[in-house]
DNA sequence: GCTGTCCTCCGACAGATGTAGTAGATTGCC
DNA sequence: GGCAATCTACTACATCTGTCGGAGGACAGC
């Protein structure tokens, strides 16, 4: 499973949030369907040139795009500042690109709009909602419960904090 | 607040999965953001003409558009399903739109967009980073928590009748 | 050196979306 | 009956997105 543990994606967020990522920016990144399979596939390759990135698509969601579309969509993925390119000596003259936004990155963006759209920006709405209407593993559901629990913590300190203090 | 409880939220949800509407389908509803918006206004404001659709949007978001954008708006919004309008009689000629489509809806609608192009269609990175990255009331960590609960009784439940037969 | 292959760059085009103007019907009022 | 306000319907247009083709450069093999 890519369960292993949450921790990895905890603490990206916990990361974003340092820098003052979380909040405030209404939309920073847009992206169409399209462009965001390709992110995804170059998210899962690693760096990869369009012909790799071509046939990731291929082999995984049996997607058949022509090649310059897939270049196209990079270039575009390029100038919005979410994809590098830099020649590779590896690679003949191709060129290799890189993701240069995260998947926490993209996905938090997109969940904020949703937020702001539909309930004013209140979170809770929303997590209500995936957890009632998506299923999870036992498992899941223990890493939840945790996670909660560990949200619950914060709020007591705060709250003591905000007594003592 | 708006969170006198959760019920209504997890009561639409039930519905919506005893509808079987739950999975499956990639992308029911495709809306841009102003379409989005302006639901969202006849969301709040319930049945409306355009004209008080527009000043609702005046009047809560300060978004000035002109008359024929809200109507073309609606227009669309129609021939996608998502509005009905009809002449009443206590509103001059004008056509009185009504949501066709609630908020849950388009929510889910749109989460499992995002659940299945960041994620392959696992929920829980989603409610993960939701979790870490937005603020809650104590009062919504404690909804929260109740919900898992609820969430890991019927993972138990299950697991039992399983067994049993 | 020619040819085939692969790559990049550029241009193209259709459909969706955001935004709005105009024409013509309807209605209230003098 | 005519004018002003308001509404609907239709049209328009720029931009974004998805999708791709063709021109021309680089390189491997004969």
């Amino acid at each position: 499973m890519a369960w292993a543990g949450l921790s990895w994606l905890v603490d990206v967020c916990f990361t974003l949030e340092a820098c003052g990522m979380t909040r405030s920016h209404r939309r920073e990144i847009e992206l169409g369907d399209a462009e965001l399979e390709i992110l995804k596939a170059l998210w899962e390759t690693g760096p990869a040139t369009v012909r790799e990135v071509m046939n990731r698509l291929r082999e995984t969601s049996g997607r058949e795009l022509a090649y310059t579309t897939v270049q196209t969509t990079l270039t575009r993925l390029e100038k919005k500042g979410c994809v590098t390119s830099r020649k590779a000596a590896d690679s003949g003259q191709a060129h290799v690109f890189r993701a240069k936004v995260s998947r926490e990155r993209i996905s938090q963006s997109r969940l904020r709009a949703l937020l702001e759209q539909l309930y004013d920006g209140s979170a809770a709405p929303l997590v209500v909602q995936l957890m009632e209407t998506e299923r999870f593993t036992p498992d899941e559901i223990v890493q939840l419960q945790s996670l909660i629990e560990r949200l619950d913590d914060v709020a007591v300190n705060k709250k003591k904090k905000g007594k003592g203090g």
